[in-house]
DNA sequence: AATGAATGAGCATTCATTCAT
DNA sequence: TATGAATGAATGCTCATTCAT
């Protein structure tokens, strides 16, 4: 998981921690290809060589920040769902993490965005993602055997409300003079519904379960 | 519109569609940057001066397809709307028109999926997504004008069913042994029903309006 | 055997050829590391994708020197052996032919020291000089079982000849006043009365087998 | 002759040593410009600054270890010479003293190899390899006025001479199943007879002169 | 004496673009 | 129209060397 191995200095864990968000913030401006080793060090006033003493090749870099960033995801959203059994409070739960988590990290959330694409990268991206899928899998269909939602293809709708959550939480915050919190309100109704898992109108639990 | 001006033969015209194919072939394998004018004029067994006779640059080729695509996708979203003026059947056929034209052509959707992140051809790709956006914020204001779907913030709405669409259109149809009819109907009903639309069990047109 | 698959116009056929003198001048007097694609083109006054319009690398380039070269040192020994079966007249005529070509490619013979002790080349460098080797070796077997040289162990004295060959055809050239026949004649009574081959004081032909 | 002009502790001859050792192991592997420092502290789990505190450049260290290698070689054989003033006695043990040394020390003749054709340090191998020329010279020279060989050119006698035992001392140990002993023998009766140094078939002394 | 960190010139290679023919 | 050839800036990466601690 980490990049060299290479025991460092406290001064040496901050300047790989500065590699880290620079590069992060770089590649989320202009892409993992348009972004060159020279962008990332010349924003830090460093020189080349200190890029390849904390990470052994760009190509490394990026994967280790996928895979980071994924793993940090999936904990949040972990989290955010074990206090409850009930499928309509913890796929909510799941929706408000997620949008949360993507929200705080929208530059890592672009960098899957463009890794899907990518043909050096879609693969892992593909893979990490998967693991997203089913997390979400299983809750659709403990939900479905509780007859909470609507019986059908919970890949499918997995797919639905990763698409749904990815595509408001970034995008949605921008244009629109919309708080988080209504944006997120509407990406679970949205979703929910979507499901067939409302009944009536009871609203689910607005607040985020922090 | 057109990349250079200049009156073509008909072998001209031929050799042109001929590069637009092989180069939208390859941009959607490996992306804009990893994809080279090399190796669309080698799938071509043709010099690379041809490029250069029909086009001015990579970049203006790039952004030709996506212009086309998009002028192409709203020509057809058009055609499929316009039989009704009930909007729970225009709503379907919009999406319906979208996932199949998605389906039919997922070389130039993954150039759209390129383009949004990607640094030159973001701003491009954003304008002519909002020309999809716009065209369905218009449906969904009319939905809940006539009190057809549940009030809310349509802009979002769209975002949703446009990210819904994607997502599911083109790798929804990879993984699952399922009929792209089969997931045209999913995407439907998520939709309508993440928008409020479907009152107690009524089916929308489960027939596509082709 | 050739560098890239491409078939080349007469222009291109001189470029390339003036590529291969080059950099072989290049590689002789500073050596393979040492020598870098800039000094090459810069030589050539040339921009530096001429270099990778005709060779896929600089290390396929310098294994392709190595290779021709030796095609061609074997094909001269070959042509000046075939003249005779009389083995103390066939040995001679080798040795000969093998310093004659050192002689003339004297900067080839010196991309083949330095491919032997490189990390890269040495085993593509002694894959080569083994060829050379078995040639020699056939060689001594015969004219051991004709008794027209000592038994003794046909391998080391063909390693002993070519050495002495390699060492004194360039080498041996440069701070003596002696001009190449001397130097020649020399080296084939050295080797020949080291592998006990003259039995009196008859002299070898001291004309060289044209 | 040293490095840095620094009084060393007791550790610190030690450390050097070390050094020395070690990067005549990874020179000999893989070649001058293909080792970097790195390589080498690394090996012995140091870090970088202990090479500079022990030698001024990577330059001067190999510099060095040709330097003391071949003063080392020239001992070794002006002590195995010494106890005869009867050239057929002193030349084969000349012979035998250097091919022992080189067997012994195969790394460091692995370093003339590659310094020979170095264009960095081709110069000074010349200029060392000179001085065991001269000694060789001096041995013919005295040989052929005692009309024990046959008269020639001595300078290129001795770089014959030379010639072989490199050869065979290093690569003829590899691929036979002949033990150091038989190859020094064979390299003896070659050189000898190649000399023109043997009158019949009287046997120069097989035991090596220790 | 020693280390981890940093430097920056240098290298092999790629590729969009141009141009003579 | 089309081609083969050429250009040269840019890229990812290496490594000898230096330096603060």
């Amino acid at each position: 998981m980490v990049a060299v191995d290479r025991s460092l200095t406290p001064r040496g864990e901050e300047r790989r921690a500065q590699l880290l968000e620079v590069a992060t913030a770089r590649f989320a401006e202009r892409g993992y290809r348009a972004t060159s080793i020279a962008d990332i060090v010349d924003s830090m006033g460093v020189g080349k060589g200190v890029f390849y003493w904390y990470f052994r090749s760009k190509e490394e870099l990026f994967g280790y920040l996928l895979s980071a960033g994924m793993t940090d995801l999936r904990r949040c959203q972990l989290a955010a769902v074990s206090h409850s059994d009930d499928p309509l409070v913890r796929i909510p739960a799941a929706i408000r993490a997620a949008v949360r988590w993507a929200a705080e990290h929208q530059q890592l959330t672009a960098l899957f965005e463009f890794a899907h694409r990518d043909a050096t990268f879609g693969p892992l991206a593909r893979r990490l993602q998967d693991l997203l899928i089913d997390d979400a899998v299983n809750e659709l269909r403990a939900a479905m055997d509780a007859g909470a939602i609507r019986r059908g293809d919970p890949i499918g709708q997995a797919r639905a409300i990763l698409a749904v959550t990815d595509a408001l939480a970034t995008h949605g915050l921008h244009d629109a003079h919309r708080s988080i919190d209504e944006v997120t309100d509407d990406i679970v109704v949205f979703c929910l519904d979507g499901l067939g898992g409302r009944k009536g109108s009871s609203v689910p639990s607005l607040k985020p379960a922090v």
